[in-house]
RNA sequence: GUGGGUGUAGCUCAGCUGGCAGAGCACUAGGUUGUGGUCCUGGGUGUCGCGGGUUCGAACCCCGUCACUCACCCCA
């Protein structure tokens, strides 16, 4: 038996580094002001379809769909976008007050083929903002994205930003393309035609030396945008830049959903092969009016936190592995059961104290003690509790004190205490 | 969906022209009564991915299949 292709587990040994981004994403978003949301994993189909695009190829072939037993169309999760727009509009949010901030993270789901970087349940870290036309909220959301990057330790990110204009511009737009792209049709591959009548736009994507070639002087969205579009767009790179943040224009990124209006963006990276977007985002204006709500300025971005772990780990930004504040060796079964005791009560207190029960020779609980990076051990045998006394080990020292029983628990409490902060002081 | 690479011990991998299944690490037990990391000695570990075929004999050659992996495509 073994998972499922393009699954996996995420074990024990992996998981402080999963852990530590949690910790940075939630003191970090709650600082910006946002609140977490958490959605189901399956929504209708239907929800999918009509916001990402019917003729994209996530709905197209990559969405896990199924009917239930009552036959209705259910769809896990490709994204998180979707779904929160579809929250905020059924529990009438924008009602009691239409500016929201949200954010989740969780496993979505799509049946592509894996590669590096690339699995079909994969794991974002997602924010939106609704209600907020203005740009800053789009500079905004690419400041926080760069903040979180810099806390976790990550270099040699570069974001690529763009904008695709809105319903106004977009039809001059899409002529001019077309246009353009008819003179060039005999130098296209066969992916670019089928994209012309399709979905023109996503030909500026495609990565094929030629295509690039032929589509160097292609029309840009920008270079086609309305007043307002054009505005917008200013006043998001202009705050950048205040703000002193490196970014590139990139007049071909054009995303995958369809619902994306003005400001879209990619944080990529070079290390990941094929897979270099760690992040993208972009604004939806039209989307919530799209789904049944009431015209809604929104945007979003996603993370992807499977491909952000695999950054952190090249460049080697594990965190390190706790350490045990204290191992309890005890010999004999009188000893074994008070020390089943002490091991509670330390645990209790918050001390990370642990025990073997399974009788073995003191040389090996040493080692066990080691193994687990043991600041203390506690060595009760039967000499000592005679004395009605143990002895505590330092590791690090290898100086050995006795310590009483009467007080044994708060006396070890302290030390340990007091262990626990010196090494944070270093 | 298409193409390339790889499947041998828990992990990393050797295995010659087809001839008894291997190493290192890890694990485990010892090295005079109850003291870790280093060192020494011993120990266990296998559906050689799976199914066929060729052969006296297959981890090795052939066919099929599955999985992993990388790339295309697309995206996070």
């Amino acid at each position: 038996m073994q998972t499922i292709r393009g699954f996996r587990d995420i074990l024990p040994e992996q998981i402080s580094i999963w852990q530590k981004v949690e910790k940075e994403v939630t003191t970090l978003f709650e600082a910006f002001g946002f609140k977490e949301i958490r959605i189901p994993i399956l929504e209708k189909n239907r929800l999918f379809a009509r916001s990402i695009g019917e003729v994209t190829d996530i709905v197209e072939k990559e969405m896990y769909t199924f009917e239930d037993r009552k036959g209705d169309k259910l769809t896990l999760r490709p994204e998180a976008t979707a779904p929160i727009v579809r929250s905020y509009i059924q529990h009438k949010m924008y009602a009691s007050d239409p500016v929201r901030k949200l954010y989740m993270i969780g496993p979505m789901f799509r049946r592509e083929r894996p590669q590096k970087g690339r699995y079909r349940q994969f794991y974002q870290i997602d924010a939106e903002i609704f209600g907020v036309e203005s740009a800053y909220a789009d500079s905004e959301l690419i400041f926080l994205l760069n903040e979180l990057f810099k806390r976790l330790g990550l270099t040699g990110l570069s974001a690529h930003i763009n904008s695709l204009g809105c319903p106004e511009c977009r039809p001059s737009f899409q002529n001019a393309l077309l246009d353009f792209i008819e003179s060039k049709k005999d130098r296209l591959c066969e992916n670019c035609l089928r994209r012309m009548d399709k979905n023109p736009l996503r030909i500026l994507d495609c990565k094929i030396p030629d295509c690039k070639k032929a589509l160097a002087n292609a029309p840009a969205t920008i270079d086609y945008l309305c007043h307002d579009c054009s505005n917008h767009f200013d006043t998001v790179k202009t705050t950048l830049e205040k703000q002193g943040l490196d970014f590139i224009v990139d007049k071909s990124l054009v995303r995958g959903l369809d619902y994306y209006t003005r400001t879209a963006w990619e944080i990529q990276t070079t290390t990941l092969g094929a897979q270099s977007a760690v992040a993208g985002g972009g604004r939806y204006d039209g989307l919530v009016q799209e789904l049944g709500g009431p015209q809604t300025p929104a945007i979003g971005f996603a993370i992807g936190f499977d491909r952000l772990v695999e950054v952190m780990e090249q460049i080697d930004k594990i965190p390190e592995e706790p350490t045990l504040d204290l191992f309890i060796i005890c010999l004999g079964d009188t000893a074994m059961e008070k020390g089943y005791h002490w091991s509670c009560e330390l645990n209790q207190a918050g001390i990370r104290t642990e025990m073997d029960f399974r009788g073995k020779s003191m040389k090996a609980l040493m080692k066990r003690a080691d193994k687990l990076n043991a600041q203390h051990v506690l060595i009760a045998g039967e000499n000592e509790l005679i004395k009605n006394a143990v002895v505590l080990r330092n590791m690090n020292t290898k100086k050995q004190v006795s310590l009483a029983l009467e007080t044994l628990v708060p006396e070890l409490i302290k030390i340990c205490k007091n262990n626990i902060e010196e090494i944070h002081s270093d």
